[in-house]
DNA sequence: CGCATAAA
DNA sequence: TTTATGCGG
């Protein structure tokens, strides 16, 4: 769960347009996505699509059918795979841990009185990205000719990185940490663009784009008060303080500046003096703003894909269908010779 | 989620 | 051609 900020941006984030998007670089939080595609890609009782061994497949169907679209669109996706995680994080994973024992229990018992609805809820917390699940998506990607990054810790830091750098345009991520880490060019819901049916209501979901010098103008902070802001509201790696949300966190910065000043000054938010610990919040202050980075990542250019190896990873060792796997194949071989063509064209002039 | 297929 | 529905693994 990434830092809750959707009201501060609501004002500065724009719609853009997948055709927008046309020959740019993306460096996508390749967890993030996972995680996704594992809540999401379900069956009606909260099973995950599975391969004959019993091997969970939701996040390489999904994984691999979206980045053929972002491929026949022109778009150069980059993913961003996490490394290890901070100290600061153990107390957030640990929790999350938790949590999914609990939802676990609790889709058992509503699949034995029968609850569909509630059985999926419950399922879709369950969610959990094992060391296989990561290397079968890098491995699927490499086949397909996409750039996979390691980051040596926080994946969204190394994502800022990459942007700032200009190594790729914006970053792509259902989270707003990016910008924390200071990524200048943020991408929500990013893939194509469709409708979707929630209850009777049917809304389409465009990709939304935020600029962070834009955020922090129109917010009128520093970085730094934005990330003191994320600090009260809780991020991966400090729980928050309890009662203070987006709202209360961005009247209290703009008063007092500081979390230091808000402390110094124990000032009071529901009645409760707000005590935090300096040292603890400068080390999660720190880690937002030199974060480790791995530097040396291998080309962000895309390859060319190894169809023969695709073919046997989907159909062969996941029993994905081979008329879906072949159709989506198609579609990719006639973006490399339309590739080709132009490539040849350039030549001649 | 995104694909395939049916229905409009 | 567009929109709804249900499977995929």
């Amino acid at each position: 769960m990434g830092v809750k900020i959707r009201e501060l941006v609501k004002d500065t984030k724009r719609i853009i347009t997948f055709e927008n998007l046309f020959n740019k670089k993306i460096a996508i939080d390749a967890f993030n996505t996972l995680y996704q595609f594992l809540a999401i890609i379900r069956q009606q009782d909260g099973t995950p699509l599975k391969d004959y061994q019993g091997n969970i497949t939701s996040h390489l169907s999904g994984l691999f059918y979206r980045t053929i679209n972002f491929l026949e669109g022109n778009i150069h996706p980059i993913y961003v795979f996490d490394g290890k995680p901070s100290n600061l994080k153990l107390e957030i994973i640990r929790e999350r841990k938790e949590r999914k024992l609990e939802a676990k229990a609790k889709m058992e018992e509503a699949q034995l009185k029968g609850d569909l609805v509630e059985a999926r809820k419950f399922a879709q917390a369950t969610s959990k990205l094992d060391e296989k699940m990561i290397e079968d998506s890098k491995n699927l990607l490499d086949f397909m000719g996409v750039p996979v990054v390691q980051a040596s810790s926080e994946g969204e830091a190394q994502i800022a990185y990459m942007v700032n750098k200009g190594d790729v345009w914006g970053s792509a991520s259902q989270d707003y940490d990016t910008l924390l880490f200071g990524a200048k060019r943020l991408l929500r819901n990013f893939a194509v663009t469709r409708s979707r049916k929630v209850g009777d209501t049917s809304i389409t979901l465009d990709i939304e784009w935020i600029l962070l010098p834009r955020l922090l103008e129109n917010l009128d902070i520093t970085r730094e008060q934005l990330i003191e802001m994320g600090i009260l509201i809780g991020t991966d790696f400090f729980q928050g303080v309890k009662g203070i949300g987006e709202k209360t966190a961005y009247s209290l910065i703009k008063k007092h500046n500081s979390i230091e000043e808000i402390v110094s000054k124990k000032v009071k938010v529901r009645g409760q003096i707000i005590d935090l610990n300096l040292d603890l919040i400068e080390m999660v202050k720190d880690l937002f703003l030199n974060p480790s980075i791995e530097e040396n990542y291998p080309s962000l250019n895309k390859g060319k894909p190894k169809f023969d190896k695709i073919e046997d990873f989907l159909i062969n060792k996941h029993n994905f269908s081979e008329s879906r796997v072949k159709n989506a194949l198609e579609r990719l071989k006639k973006i490399e010779s339309a590739s080709k063509q132009t490539s040849l064209e350039q030549f001649f002039k």
